[in-house]
DNA sequence: CTCTGGCACTCGAACGCCCGGAGTGCCAAC
DNA sequence: GTTGGCACTCCGGGCGTTCGAGTGCCAGAG
């Protein structure tokens, strides 16, 4: 177990050394700090720190830099959330009031985190899985073709090809049609396939191959777009990384193209609360320079989808974590709204 | 007028600056290119091409680099186009058969770009303006609230809130949807606003003022979405721009984001054919280092929207030419099938 | 008039060297 | 447990040297 004292100073590591991007010595600590101790008292401490692994040195008789597991310590123990000024909060606000549609939202929100945290900014659209149907619209194309248009409370209008194997009337279309909607609007996606499930004994046997196909396109959709989109801003912010950086960034922006991947480290949110992943946590190798703050977001206390940013694990936690968490508050205030 | 031998070491120098990356020098252009002359004569012809401005020296005694109109002249009147070899169409070809809706078409095309030309893609969205209706839909979501939902012949959907001042009945809703698509389905949509002026006059007064909302409602949509969608790929490539590129890549990545920018940079390209704009050509700043390469593709001779890469000054033209050249045909077949 | 070889000159990159400063670890003393 | 002192280490910057590639110019040959 760490003393009082040995916290702090590495808290006093982290906080230097995220500020000026520098190694940090013990003198250059007891001048900024208000310790009480003299710099060889630090210099023990910081043995010991850095025997426990929570610092290292880059090279002999250079000052302490945090390791992953350093910053981890720090952000559990020794730092709050640092909440966002008025003036910041208003401008939220402000600024995400007035968008006009679901992809306005998103937009804005994915440039509003970028420019406060000055990191690169990931938001997931809001979850179909956790959404209802509002409307589901079946058009005829062609004889044997339809098109199958699926509205969410969301907003968001998915839509699908369907080839029928046999051609399919027009008086059979909007029975299909009005039987699905009254079964399905208002009910949850993970509902739906119970639903419909016994709908294609109630048509002639003619027309039962199509209604299938049109129902398994329905559900295909639904387990598809489980794999959800997302928007990413702020990658000019990469070039803050640090003077090596041709080597840090490239892994980097192939991981924010990957979807995939963002998708699988916004996912590791915990429910309840804000996920931190700090360097080698993150399971996705060209990451493991970058820290991950997500969290959920969503109105009345459901997470519909995840936010957050990446930036260098040398970053200012408590402000970035004050900021995700703050718009992440008002993306979920905006979306109870509309 | 540049003698036919001065143009030939200007092609040589582009050449091996490209190869490179290091300034040329003439002792190394006589090796590496049957010039048929010596050194001393390259030397003559490169002092030429200086005054000229074709070339530059970085510094007294260092080898030339192509300038801006260097490049212009390269790319003008001594390089072609060089076309894709077979297994190259091939795994084009392959690899856009697979994809299943628009959103995944233009997606496998800003990645294959990408990868092709090792660079910055950048994919426009078929364009609306060009496209026909293939049909409207009306939904009925509260008394007072309707959805207005636009398919696109190019399998784009978009959907708007319609917020009615009046309470609006079934049935004038059912003939309203039927009436609007009778008139609209197959047209173009810059043939929509004169098609449905006299709409509202058919109908009984008191549901005059929200067929008008609807239908501006729809007029509006057609000419915000004439702001089209695009979507980029490949900015991992970026690392691979120069020394120095903590200040070349940002403001590019920061051009990346803002789409009018990107939209202007493809809307410059000329109707048929290529357009390429080098360095200072660009009329935005940030991407005075870079080169677009620009595209329109479309099928059956219609340009629908367009496509290009962004890369350094520095760059292969001839294959990325092709490169750009061949991907946007593929495309227009791909889109023509659908 | 054009091309060529020769020659002196110029720089930048690379290398080695030295020095100063910041930082460390250890130890003896308080 | 804390402190001051001290010797040691190592990085970074400044400086001079060398080396090589490249240039410009000039006189002479075709």
């Amino acid at each position: 177990m760490l003393s009082e004292r040995r916290l702090e100073v590495l808290r006093a590591i982290v906080q230097d050394y995220v500020g000026t991007e520098e190694p940090v010595g013990s003198k250059a600590l007891t001048e900024r700090h208000r310790l009480g101790v003299s710099p060889a008292t630090v210099r023990n401490d910081m043995a010991v720190l850095e025997e426990e692994g929570y610092i290292a040195q880059p090279h002999t008789s250079a000052g302490r830099i945090p390791t992953d597991k350093g910053y981890r310590l720090f952000v559990d123990r020794l730092a709050g959330v640092k909440p966002l000024s008025t003036p910041e909060r208003r401008a939220i606000q402000n600024f995400l009031d007035g968008a006009v549609d679901l992809d306005d939202v998103v937009g804005r929100t994915v440039r509003l985190l970028a420019q406060l945290t000055r990191q690169v900014a990931v938001v997931q659209y809001p979850s179909l899985t956790r959404s209802t149907v509002r409307h589901v619209e079946l058009l005829s194309l062609a004889p044997a073709r339809l098109m199958l248009v699926l509205i969410t409370d969301t907003g968001r209008v998915e839509q699908r090809l369907v080839d029928c194997q046999a051609p399919f009337g027009e008086t059979s279309l909007a029975d299909l049609r009005a039987r699905l909607n009254s079964r399905v609007v208002g009910r949850r996606f993970t509902d739906v396939p119970q639903l419909v499930q016994d709908l294609p004994e109630s048509f002639e046997p003619e027309d039962r191959g199509t209604v299938s196909t049109v129902l398994s396109t329905l559900l295909e959709t639904l387990v598809e777009e489980a794999e959800e989109r997302l928007m990413i801003g702020g990658t000019a912010n990469l070039t803050r990384f640090g003077h090596d950086f041709p080597l840090t960034i490239r892994p980097v922006l192939e991981a924010l193209e990957e979807q995939v991947v963002l998708l699988k480290l916004l996912g590791e949110a915990n429910e309840s609360g804000m996920a931190v992943r700090i360097g080698h946590e993150n399971a996705y190798e060209g990451l493991n320079s970058t820290s991950v703050v997500s969290v959920g977001y969503g109105s009345g206390g459901e997470t519909v989808a995840k936010l957050g940013v990446v930036g260098p694990t040398r970053m200012d936690y408590p402000g970035t974590m004050g900021a995700v968490r703050a718009v992440a508050r008002y993306v979920g205030q905006i979306l109870a709204e509309s």
